[in-house]
DNA sequence: TCCTCAGATCGAAGGTCTTCGATGGATTAA
DNA sequence: TTAATCCATCGAAGACCTTCGATCTGAGGA
């Protein structure tokens, strides 16, 4: 029992445009995920991407990741700061960027993570019972 | 290897206060998470609330709880709509308890579950490089 | 008092995660 | 071409999670 879901890539809208995003369009009073019960299907996504913050090493990675210079940062900059192995750093920036939180770009022999821009925003927004507005960055 | 942390109720401050939260007090541009490296200990507890709703049926039963009339709800409401055995649906709900995101009350022979007050709210913060202000419920 | 019901806890089974060393593909430098 | 570097992937070991049926506890009612 219990569905597999490996590699997947997350389908909770994660990714992109709104920098300034009214909650409660229908002019209710709260958090998507307190308004109304979750349907099982968004619960799985929404847990998904939870999942991939549920570690203490990925939380340090993307916090990293986004507190370094450029907003980016290769593998060889993240292994010492979490004192873990190359191969088990790798791993959970996989997890990351499968998680839609973070992109992996390659230039030259380096591969570059950065936080994919908004993902956090729109990830708290599920969580708030707020309006939100995105200051400028 | 690994830490355990067993029964742990999370040192993170989720519980109460602030209806408006001005993130950014120091004037910086970002998120919490985003503005710079978090360091070992607050990784772990954070990583200790996303793991709360890391799993479908967590997020389901939180926003069950929340949706459900009066704000709460017991074991008895929750069990049809998981789908899932009395002593899982308990033991998840602990589990939310023990991340600081509901509470439980005995009343009578019934235990009630609600979600903590602005719990979400301050999970939101965290991930969000914005202005949160909290409107009326 | 004794019974019934709500639900917490226990112990076990099976699956999933985290971690590592070893390896292999890609890219640049010699 | 050869060598070196970056890092993804593989396979294995062990810890941890989810789930269940069985059981235990505590509150109310008969």
């Amino acid at each position: 029992m219990r569905g597999k879901m490996e590699s997947m890539t997350t389908t909770l809208a994660l990714a992109d445009p709104p920098r300034t995003v009214p909650v409660s369009a229908s002019g209710a009073c709260c958090a998507p995920l307190v308004r109304e019960a979750a349907d099982p299907q968004t619960a799985v996504e929404i847990a998904h991407v939870f999942k991939a913050l549920s570690d203490p090493t990925r939380v340090r990675l993307l916090s990293i990741v986004a507190a370094h210079e450029g907003g980016e940062a290769c593998v060889c900059d993240l292994t010492e700061p979490v004192g873990l192995s190359q191969p088990t750093v790798s791993h959970h920036l996989k997890l990351l960027v499968e998680a839609g939180l973070l992109t992996r770009e390659q230039r030259g022999k380096w591969g570059y993570y950065s936080v994919v821009p908004g993902a956090l925003n729109r990830l708290g927004v599920l969580l708030t019972e707020a309006t939100v507005t995105t200051p400028e960055h």
